[in-house]
DNA sequence: TCAATATAATTAGCTGGCTAATTATTTGAT
DNA sequence: ATCAAATAATTAGCCAGCTAATTATATTGA
């Protein structure tokens, strides 16, 4: 029933879709949808080709969501699927050239964004807010868990 | 590039991510979902039928993306539309009588999930965690209009 | 060894957001 | 008083997430 904790619930929903929304808008021209965008620039930066599984897992959703994504990414010519040479059953995911141009492009708008946005904040103030998310994603762990 | 830059924003799309997903699981045995939880919730919380504009805003979706959720429920017999007396074009969406025992359950867990999650932090760090994401949606507000 | 289990990617089908366009009604300006 | 613009709800169609089930391949243990 705490005032804190209603609004620090509604902010945790209001400030990611905002932030979402203004980056959708900005990387519209470029012909993507900010889905596919995260998908360019993990790969990215990660600087090598990655599992289905280990992308899946840094863009944050389910390797099945991930699916579809690549399936238009390739058909546009942005990434291709690679057979691992290792174990047959998996692909690592390789951006082709114009891609890796056109990353860079990308991160640069998304950075922009990101100094907008957070460039006024106190820093020491910044730290606790990030001390205080990290806190509740750990409590989200522990809650996955029933006890057990 | 400041790291902390990068950790919030990584975190902002983590934690919010991880409760609502939290709160999924915990409101399935009750059968909704968490997009129709959260009509029931806010008609439960503003006490009084709302317009559907009023209501999308609360719950945090366009108008057009309401109305799938209110034929759902209106079909489950948990809301009724009520053509507004003063306004043709307008319907003020009621809570049934079932509806509104049910919603003070959903708040419960709701409401047990938050301080699970928020109980152990520091109250002072809390309130300035909930500055910073104030500011930061102040900032988003801003980068919406382009400099004129 | 080889049968059971686990894992990588995929497919199918559901949910729930969005924008753009439509319809009915109201408001506002001349 | 009337016509243009705004507004409330809706529909249609897209995008993108999820879970469950499928297929092919790897791993493990009796």
């Amino acid at each position: 029933m705490s005032q804190s904790h209603q609004e620090v619930a509604e902010l945790l929903g209001a400030v990611p879709k905002a932030w979402r929304a203004l980056l959708d808008q900005r990387l519209r021209p470029y012909g993507f949808s900010q889905a596919t965008w995260q998908v360019l620039l993990k790969l990215g930066r990660a600087g090598e080709p990655l599992l289905q599984n280990e992308l899946a897992a840094r863009v944050g959703i389910e390797p099945a969501s991930l699916v579809r994504l690549l399936d238009v990414l390739q058909a546009d010519g942005w990434i291709v699927r690679q057979q691992d040479e290792q174990d047959r059953r998996a692909k690592r995911i390789c951006l082709t050239a114009k891609a890796q141009q056109l990353s860079g492009e990308l991160l640069q708008v998304a950075d922009a964004l990101k100094a907008e946005l957070l460039d006024g904040l106190d820093p020491q103030e910044l730290q606790t807010c990030i001390k205080v998310l990290a806190q509740i994603r750990a409590a989200a762990e522990q809650a996955e868990e029933p006890p057990a």
